[in-house]
DNA sequence: TCAGATATATCAGAACTCGATATATACATC
DNA sequence: GATGTATATATCGAGTTCTGATATATCTGA
């Protein structure tokens, strides 16, 4: 079980959102399942990450009743706050996603097997 | 220039240190060049990494005089602390990198083109 | 002599991490 | 109706990490 950063957190956090509006309890889920159990986003990250998100403008966040089968229509329930991906979120997504790849590109220089400096042509 | 966060500083260098001894100077331009000038690891993220890599057990150390030309032989010049990969520094590393390649595989499935979020009907 | 490169190292304010805690509803089972 | 588990959002705080600034000292070339 890999406890994600703030930087793998924000990257997944992204992308769930991209596949449509979600809301915390949901994308924790959502990250678990997608990553085979692999990946944990617990609450005390998980929130923290959507408040910034939002105060960056990358997400919108509406509130909305969840109401229970048959119950009364006047009741108040337990409540969701659903975050949905804006577009400058969408665009941050891209660069996310490219940062990574350029990243990786760039660690594939350290993770090759230690070559003795042998032919190196250009 | 991407500043390296520790997990990805310590696969560094001790991927650095895997093609043979070095000093924290050293490392660093070493990183730089490796990554064509991407990567940075300045001072204050480099020695108290090399100290914890020390403590352990990953890497050895000691310390060596560098000599000016035709200085003085008893004068005590400059100094080099240098770093040297231990077996279990190399057994850490392949772990590294392993774990590192776990996590992109992992995030592939987040990267995944996202259906078609950005629905096209009206 | 002066600037810039080499070389190691610490400091401190800021940011981040993460288990624990708080609050409340929903639902199945006993 | 009590009990436990799942759903749901959110903060706290002790510990760790990050990073620009600072300190110290040597070496090299103009």
């Amino acid at each position: 079980m890999l406890n994600l950063k703030q930087d793998h957190s924000t990257l997944v956090v992204l992308s769930v959102l991209a596949d449509g509006p979600s809301y915390g309890y949901a994308i924790t889920k959502a990250i678990a399942a997608k990553s085979d159990g692999h990946f944990k986003l617990t609450a005390s990250g998980m929130y923290p990450l959507l408040t910034k998100l939002e105060k960056q403008g990358l997400v919108t966040t509406s509130w909305e009743e969840v109401k229970a089968e048959g119950a009364d229509p006047d009741a108040s329930g337990r409540k969701r706050k659903w975050y949905t991906l804006s577009p400058k979120g969408r665009r941050q997504l891209d660069k996310h996603i490219e940062a990574h790849k350029q990243m990786q590109h760039l660690l594939d220089n350290f993770l090759a097997p230690t070559a003795t400096a042998t032919s190196t042509n250009t």
